[in-house]
DNA sequence: CTGAAAGCGCTTACAG
DNA sequence: CTGAAAGCGCTTACAG
């Protein structure tokens, strides 16, 4: 491949000319210019921007490091960075992690061995969570309470309690929990909110009501069996994530109950299925787009060097009413 | 940061010894290993891969442009070439193109620019694509017939051919077709198959039956209205994709048709929703991580200076059938 | 407006 | 087994 020597040949002009000729083209003649540029058709010539980036000292590029892809929310969350990225003239890479701790590992090396500016986390933080070392500039985005770095998210436990504080003003007093993971952050401000909720309305919590599950459609799915074969039946249940809500859901209706007749049935997340599944379920709404926008930006102002003092960033939720709940006769 | 040279001062060593310590440790005294590991330690230091790969003129990363990463067969596909990918030592990077022709060449420009090695495409071609040029390394993943590199896929005309034939066989006459965007190769493919078969078992093909959505569940929950006004309603619909399937099927919801009673719906696809949504869906599977791994086994192939005489791969497909589609009475 | 030269951080052929 | 040196393809301060 051509390289800007060969063009510097083609043209007759210095490399360096052929350099600024191609970045501040306003500081060379025009006749340069054009003859620069002929060589460049003639040539089929693309700069090497490894090496560019090499001397440069600077990649303009970006990682965010996504859990799970195929994921609606997610999806959101990065066409606002992708956006706002392309505002400031950065380059997105996604970095696949399939919640694997040495995927999440690897894509954290572009940016320590200098091949991304910074990154954008969309893990929620635990114990076990892969840390990105101090001279990495990195946001977490929809994670929890608690990130020990930049953190631009909702008050997922805020969000639980008005939920279920919604369930509750419908008159339910009996409400189940289908939680995420115990070890997940994002399943315990959910059960705390769920928690807080109860207590407020003075419902006495009951460990019985609460199953784990793991995020996935089929905990959900499984997780109705439970509920189904108690004496008490509960009349609502609050599930930590859209994908177990849709899961319980077809469970409900294998099991022969009608959704919300029988029972209401809550999601977390507002997935696009949250609008398409029978019924379509009442639901939280994530800013997602904004999140992303957000966390970019703050993202760009760490690596200008800026050292912002709020750490956390927190953004509104919704509550989106479908069809999925109804009040107690 | 710590650069080489660091290390090189910190441990006493060359920056050659250095160097070598850290790719072909076998090629340094064991004493000097422990000296640049304890320095490599102390320093924190990460070696400059944009340095590196500068130097090797070899980045060791593929991209791969995907349309719209929240969609789950590009998301198995992405994971069948990221497992070979890990198999090579190469890292998978993620285009979200969002269909945008002009976000596709920003990332094409990654190897052209030399920062990848080569891509997989995920787009179906058209005349308006964008082609990677002569020098890009490239294959085309999910594609259609007439892809001008090289391709790994499945047949779409045949898919759809038996599906349709299978509807056939179920005692369908009056098929309609809810087809994806006119200038879509998959689309013309999948339409082609659906008449092929309909002449196959001696039916005319009939204009009126056939609605042209865009691939979105709203277009096919729309494309539901024509058919529902028809003084002859078809007794089965099958749709260029899954998408669109579940449109349809809320659509007739909304009308108060019963799916598989009084209209059978089939997909193409089969998105994880195709089994989640009501009732679920008969549909096509392509094997989407095999896939993935074959395109990216190409690739390799072709980073590697083969010239593969093979362009296109033909992958086999599945019909699944669930409970959308029943025999007509 | 233009060019010669230094240098970004690595790797590796060469010599010892 | 080790080191000095060249060079990958660019950019930019400096001098003219």
């Amino acid at each position: 491949m051509a390289t800007i020597r060969d063009v510097s040949r083609e043209s007759g002009l210095s490399i360096a000319t052929v350099s600024r000729a191609i970045s501040n083209p306003e500081m060379v003649s025009k006749q340069s210019l054009r003859r620069v540029n002929q060589a460049i058709e003639k040539l089929q010539y693309r700069p090497n921007l490894t090496s560019q980036k090499f001397r440069l000292q600077r990649t303009n590029t970006i990682v965010v490091l996504v859990p799970n892809i195929a994921n609606l929310f997610f999806a959101q969350l990065i066409s606002g960075v992708e956006d706002t990225a392309a505002k400031h003239g950065f380059n997105v890479l996604l970095g696949d992690t399939r919640d694997s701790a040495s995927r999440e590992q690897e894509f954290i090396q572009l940016v320590e061995t200098r091949q991304a500016d910074g990154l954008i986390q969309l893990t929620p933080h635990n114990d076990k969570a892969v840390l990105p070392i101090k001279d990495v500039k990195a946001v977490n985005a929809a994670g929890s309470a608690g990130t020990p770095y930049y953190s631009v998210r909702i008050d997922n436990e805020e969000a639980a309690a008005k939920m279920v504080t919604y369930l509750v003003s419908q008159g339910h007093r009996r409400i189940g929990m289908i939680s995420g993971l115990k070890d997940n952050l994002h399943s315990m401000a959910r059960q705390d909110g769920y928690k807080q909720a109860l207590e407020n309305a003075g419902i006495a919590f009951d460990e019985e009501l609460v199953v784990e599950g793991d995020f996935s459609f089929w905990s959900g799915f499984n997780a109705v069996k439970h509920f189904v074969n108690m004496d008490e039946q509960p009349t609502a249940l609050f599930c930590a994530n859209d994908e177990m809500a849709i899961g319980a859901l077809k469970g409900l209706k294998e099991k022969g109950l009608k959704v919300p007749d029988n029972i209401s049935v809550t999601g977390f997340d507002d997935l696009d299925m949250a609008n398409y599944c029978d019924p379509p379920l009442t639901t939280i709404r994530q800013p997602a787009v904004r999140m992303g926008e957000e966390a970019a930006e703050l993202l760009f102002r760490i690596i200008e060097g800026e050292q912002p003092k709020l750490t956390e960033y927190i953004l509104p939720f919704e509550i989106i009413i479908r069809e999925s709940t109804r009040a107690v006769k």
